[in-house]
DNA sequence: CCGATTTTGTTCTCACGTTCACAAGCTCCT
DNA sequence: AGGAGCTTGTGAACGTGAGAACAAAATCGG
């Protein structure tokens, strides 16, 4: 270890290795911005080539790689393959984690299709599913397991990350067998809001989400005549019984 | 047009119905919460359990709230039909927007079958793919169609919004049709930052780097011992020819 | 009719994230 | 060897978001 380079008082006090969650965010799309130069034979880039391939103004940028370290030189930019494996390293992918998708309809199937499975870093361990219809089915070079084998599954391959790929109602059951079974980071795509307890990461990724924040700014754009005006009192016209105001419910 | 309600002179001069972005992101998340309150036929939900239902506190969720209006009504609560249709239309969703997915792969499939699309408020209108041996294939009560025929289909349905299921390869060919087809809101699930002309707004939902940040995560929670020592020159192992450093690309 | 109780809407403060601007440091040319 | 020219890394200003706390308004009981 070497002695806190350079800690000043003044500091910010970024206590030893917190990196800001805006940065993390951003790391993989650097990462994958690193690997496209570098398949294009590209050996050095400034900060200003990184950040227009990865969509970013370059000084926030160089910020966020100064939370990783002073790779870089002034003058010259940075080098592509040594800064590559810096932030894989940090994010923790020169590793592989072993994961599990819970619920192979649809998006599962999908999923357990997607090859290469982004980049690597990430080896599915197991396909699994309660209905008895889609056990044993193949996809790919994989076999659909039951739910069931959970626990055991994921003590023999030491998997700590899960999907869950289920409808709304039993994401929660799912949801609390993984973590029960040591699963401690989970990807749902379930459209509910789960809860977990402390030391559980959970993320969420949700279409019909994203396509109203979508609409909402599409509403903007057409211009404000295509507002309905509103209704100042709940009088609303195709809905079933209301009572007038208020009226309290046994809550 | 009321007269602007109350505007102090001090006031935070919110410009006519400029919703902060971190809110509107979460107003599709409370609306959901409310359409569940309601089938289980709770009329009146006070903000401390709309918050429970929604996974945010209950002072973030008045605050939001406070930005469509006064909706709710002090010492009983908020009304749970009437707040719903209130939300409903300040993100657009008691209209129909019609949607096209292009590139019918194992994602776009998923996608297409995703019954009921969520919460209604979104129509797909059309199935894309340019390979001809998906053309005419049969999902659901749709059809694939030629990506030639887009213009056609966009000026026709008046479609606003398009969702990205290609490889990565095509998508920022794709996207740039689209937009000249008049599309002025994407959804792009392809692994490329794509470039769009102001006045479009895009979204990405990523797989890979979803998991990457929990691995982020991941690798913290196993203890700081698992982080393999920092080589601090670039003499990286396995990789083809570095030039020592620098060398300067032709930039 | 009035006070106690409940719950909203809002104000204030603090923390976080973004952007600007520039000194420090490296390379290259003369 | 020394200076010119880049490009990084970072300090400081600014804007946005989160949370605590409280005043305003509505209901309910006496």
């Amino acid at each position: 270890m070497t002695p806190a380079r350079s800690r000043r008082p003044g500091a910010p006090t970024r206590t030893e290795r917190g990196i800001p969650e805006a940065t993390v965010a951003r790391l993989p799309v650097y990462l994958r911005a690193l690997t496209a130069l570098s398949d294009s034979g590209i050996a050095t880039a400034s900060s200003e080539d990184l950040a227009t391939a990865a969509g970013v103004n370059s000084a926030k940028l160089r910020k966020d790689l100064s939370y990783l370290g002073s790779y870089g030189t002034r003058g010259v930019g940075y080098d592509v393959e040594y800064l590559r494996y810096q932030i894989a390293r940090e994010i923790g992918v020169t590793q592989d984690w072993a994961v599990v998708i819970v619920g192979i309809g649809n998006l599962g199937h999908a999923l357990a299709n997607y090859s290469g499975f982004g980049t690597r870093g990430f080896r599915i361990v197991a396909l699994l599913d309660a209905d008895p219809a889609l056990i044993g089915e193949q996809i790919g070079d994989m076999v659909v397991r039951d739910f069931a084998e959970l626990e055991e599954i994921v003590a023999a391959d030491r998997v700590s990350i899960g999907v869950i790929t289920t409808p709304a109602g039993p994401a929660q059951e799912v949801c609390d067998r993984l973590v029960a079974a040591g699963v401690t980071s989970i990807l749902n795509f379930a459209p509910v809001v789960l809860s977990v307890p402390d030391g559980v990461d959970i993320r969420k990724v949700d279409l019909s989400i994203e396509l109203q924040i979508l609409a909402y700014h599409e509403q903007r754009k057409s211009g404000e005549a295509a507002l309905p005006e509103v209704p100042e009192l709940p009088a609303i016209n195709g809905l079933p019984g209301l009572p007038s105001v208020g009226g309290g419910v046994g809550a």
